[in-house]
DNA sequence: GCCGTTTTCGGCCCGACTGTTTTCAGTCG
């Protein structure tokens, strides 16, 4: 299997943005762009489904005619639709409506006018006053895209945080904004409060009786690089992180509509609208209704009640069944943080965590865990000081002690004794098996060697699976957020079978750059009863509150405590170790 | 291009804000 679903979606997101550039029907771009978003929500491979005959037109979005081209992209690796668009439409063209202020229409429109063909004849005919004589252009627009070209060169567009990231930035704000008006609400909506890997801008939503005093607050918060937008009910800033927040004033009566407009997913909201207007009713930001009459909108659950729905917690809400599964009352009852009782994967200064054994130990005592797994690197991982077969054993020894002190001080915690492995190229393990199997619990990571072949990876890990000492495949896909180490290419589907079968369980790392097991990965894993270690990876001890993001991750793979072999208590957990 | 228990044709979410207009188009979310 070579072409993935997300390699599918580009293709066809990159087929929409062209079509868009040179003035197609709207509706048919949109179609595309429905199209490959089902297929990024999609837990199945779209390639499984053509090599086995099944018809793709009856996912939702996907009718005959996309249906056909995904299954010439899974045939012959091409497009021709797409390679033709390309010649006619340039890609450095259509890569100006990034520049913002402009999109498809105002890009076709200089394209036409004033022959530009990229962002560098752009930015000279801004300079030389041109664009301001298009018509429906003016001064102040050829001003705001210099600005914007001059901006795009320093720091590229498109720029998503990820969740740690978007909290040191947003948590702040939030405190001051609830300081202005204690008694209003104030919440982060948008992807920020469905969890989501990375957030891109942040739409507040918040009730007060003097919008105009918390506007201008906003507007002249320290952190405000500057003001996009600035009105009575939404304002638009631009922070120094870079994060632009949208923050929307609305009425008590509108607050749940509002929260649950602006919290989205968009397919999610265009999904749950269309029971509203079935029913004859409007729904939109500001509530329910039937004509002039309200029916609800004070809050989400008042929303959800009037259209016969279980609540739908934020994290569920991508339009991936969860409105079907909210009408038949079958919502999963999603993983919280404190049914984890314990760290599956950690490590010490004896490798590269910064701090020793007995501190990161206390500090899971105080996040209240019934066990704690140290897990350092084995030799292979030089750069991290991995430890060898000696090495190992004298930790192992020192963790044997410390049970013990713990144990007489009257601790209820038990320390693990770990380690991640590393698997070799070769699929064999860095550590003699001997060892392996005195071992506790054994993560099995690969870290070296990432570029093979699809078939040689899957090879590689099925091989480190069939070691009966591994327990954990740590951070499957090793892919890191933003810094464009893309996941290994191996077949998922076939890993995840055989761990299965072997009674090994994936992990879902919580640091956030990895969040490895995706939230797709994770609904695939609870498909198929594949069961899953959510481990913060510590390296020190503010790490292991890392875990609040591994548990959202899984939550938006619907995944329950039951499915988490690290909810249960320790002998439990002991039992599911052994294989 | 997709979709259908008012439909196989004719819809497809819609409101705020901005800038360029003189009543509205484009963009964004």
């Amino acid at each position: 299997m070579a072409i993935h679903n997300g390699d599918i979606a580009d293709a066809l997101n990159e087929l929409a943005d062209i079509l868009d550039v040179e003035g197609a029907n709207s509706f048919r771009v949109r179609s595309y762009r429905d199209a490959a978003r089902t297929l990024r929500g999609l837990s199945r491979e779209a390639a499984d489904m053509v090599e086995r005959g099944e018809d793709l037109s009856d996912l939702p979005g996907i009718g005959s005619g996309i249906a056909s081209k995904i299954r010439e992209l899974v045939e012959t690796g091409k497009l021709s639709q797409l390679e033709s668009a390309r010649e006619r439409t340039s890609p450095e063209l259509v890569s100006l409506t990034e520049v913002d202020q402009l999109g498809p229409k105002r890009v076709k429109k200089l394209h036409e006018v004033l022959g530009v063909e990229g962002p560098a004849q752009l930015k000279q005919a801004a300079e030389q006053g041109r664009i301001a004589s298009v018509e429906g252009f003016g001064k102040k627009t050829e001003k705001r895209i210099l600005d914007e070209l001059e901006r795009l060169e320093q720091t590229p567009s498109s720029q998503r945080f990820t969740l740690d990231r978007a909290e040191e930035t947003t948590e702040p704000l939030l405190a001051y904004l609830r300081g202005l008006d204690p008694a209003g609400n104030v919440t982060a909506a948008g992807s920020y409060r469905r969890r989501r890997e990375t957030v891109g801008d942040l739409d507040i939503i918040i009730t007060t009786d003097d919008p105009d005093r918390i506007m201008e607050a906003f507007t002249e918060y320290e952190n405000v690089d500057r003001v996009a937008a600035r009105g009575r009910t939404r304002s638009t800033v631009v922070l120094i992180s870079g994060m632009q927040v949208d923050l929307r004033v609305v009425e008590p009566e509108s607050y749940g509509a509002a929260l649950y407009y602006f919290t989205g997913s968009k397919a999610h909201n265009v999904a749950t609208r269309k029971i509203a207007v079935d029913r004859g009713w409007k729904m939109n930001e500001y509530g329910l209704f039937d004509g002039k009459r309200r029916l609800a909108g004070r809050s989400e659950e008042e929303l959800f009640a009037a259209i016969d729905l279980a609540p739908i917690p934020p994290e569920l809400r991508e339009n991936r069944g969860e409105i079907d599964a909210a009408r038949d009352n079958r919502l999963p009852h999603l993983l919280t943080e404190s049914d984890i009782r314990g760290d599956l994967q950690t490590h010490t200064d004896a490798t590269d965590g910064q701090l020793p054994l007995e501190e990161m130990v206390e500090a899971a005592v105080k996040r209240g865990y019934e066990y704690y797994a140290v897990t350092d690197h084995s030799k292979r991982v030089s750069v991290a000081g991995g430890l060898d077969a000696d090495a190992l054993r004298r930790q192992h020894k020192s963790v044997d002690r410390l049970n013990e002190r713990l144990a007489k001080e009257g601790k209820e915690i038990v320390v693990l004794r770990g380690v991640e492995v590393d698997i070799l190229q070769d699929g064999t393990l860095d550590l003699p098996d001997e060892l392996l199997a005195a071992c506790d619990l054994v993560v099995a990571s690969i870290h070296y060697d990432r570029e093979m072949s699809e078939e040689k990876m899957t090879e590689r890990i099925l091989r480190a699976l069939d070691n009966r000492c591994v327990n954990i495949l740590g951070h499957p896909t090793g892919r890191m957020i933003g810094e464009a180490r893309e996941p290994m290419r191996f077949d998922v589907q076939r890993i995840m079978r055989a761990a299965l079968d072997r009674g090994v369980f994936l992990e879902v790392n919580a640091q956030p750059e990895r969040l490895d097991l995706s939230d797709i990965h994770c609904r695939r894993a609870k498909e198929m009863g594949l069961k899953l270690a959510v481990s913060t990876d510590a390296h020190t001890a503010s790490h292991l509150s890392y875990m609040k993001y591994g548990v959202a991750q899984a939550c938006r793979g619907w995944i329950e405590a039951d499915d988490v072999i690290n909810t249960r208590p320790l002998p439990a957990l002991r039992k599911l170790l052994e294989r």
